[in-house]
DNA sequence: TTAACTACCTGTTCGC
DNA sequence: TGCGAACAGGTAGTTA
């Protein structure tokens, strides 16, 4: 499941590589996928032929594909996306819903769950107005935070969830940084006191910028552009640890779900 | 404005 | 062994 880091990793990746590149053909893109921007699948796979790839961005877990011409090609991983860019003449995977040829290498966009889009957006349209700060960012402070949690009855997993609030957080990193908070995810978010808060926006710093080094977190779906899965998933301390012991305390980590959300916590740890 | 719920979708897991 | 049900979860839309 790409959350921010897994974005990011795909992001980096394909910033050194499709920069300069330009599009040959639109092999294949899949209308039940383009639920979002100006434009219809077969007007994209019409427009897209010999637009040149100024620079790949990223926003929450948005990617766009900025063309030269300033128009952007919006791709979002959803649950079980892939965004990989392979020799042309490799087989193509079952579930492969964009191909973007550009003569020697492609981009495939595959998604067994089709839970992703893809969406053309115009030049000069903002990208995603409805996203909140970037977590990595300086936008995001404690004060931004407590500003956004006062008198919010939510479960603060649910409000850290809320992409309008903070864009890029999932499941996963929600639950790492609530733990390293010290905090319980089903507290309402307009419980929590300032120093918490402050410890919550280092968590969230600190989880991210882990994962990120660590190349994202592969449980089932997830694969970098080169198709190889993260390191994450053996650093984490609290997703995916149901009844396994806590690596603080050893009492075993929890799991509840909040909003239809699998929560997984330290009953002992975190408060 | 806020909170909760639902649809979308398919591979995996579990129980019978 | 095979079948069906339940589950997983990000986003957007709907409802109260």
């Amino acid at each position: 499941m790409p959350e921010l880091p897994e974005v990011e990793t795909i992001r980096y990746y394909l910033d050194h590589v499709l920069p300069g590149q330009k599009v040959h053909k639109v092999l294949h893109i899949d209308p039940r996928m383009v639920k979002t921007g100006s434009l219809s699948a077969e007007e994209i796979a019409r427009r897209l032929p010999g637009h040149v790839v100024k620079s790949i961005k990223r926003r929450g877990k948005f990617l766009f594909l900025e063309w030269e011409t300033q128009d952007h090609l919006l791709i979002h991983l959803g649950m079980s996306g892939r965004l990989i860019w392979i020799q042309n003449h490799e087989p193509w995977a079952l579930h492969t819903h964009l191909v973007l040829d550009f003569e020697e290498n492609q981009l495939r966009l595959i998604d067994p769950r089709r839970f992703g889009r893809i969406g053309w957006i115009d030049r000069g349209v903002e990208l995603v107005p409805h996203l909140g700060t970037e977590p990595l960012s300086a936008d995001l402070t404690s004060q931004f935070l407590v500003k956004r949690l006062q008198g919010r009855q939510a479960p603060i997993k649910s409000l850290l969830l809320d992409q309008s609030i903070i864009a890029g957080l999932g499941n996963i990193y929600v639950d790492e940084s609530l733990f390293r908070a010290k905090i319980r995810p089903d507290r309402p978010g307009g419980s929590l006191e300032p120093r918490e808060i402050k410890r919550l926006v280092r968590s969230i710093r600190r989880v991210l910028q882990e994962a990120i080094e660590h190349r994202g977190t592969s449980f089932s779906d997830y694969v970098d552009a080169l198709g190889h899965p993260g390191q994450n998933q053996d650093y984490l301390m609290v997703y995916g640890r149901n009844q396994a012991e806590c690596r603080v305390c050893g009492q075993p980590i929890v799991t509840k779900v909040i909003q239809g959300r699998t929560s997984h916590f330290c009953l002992h740890c975190q408060k």
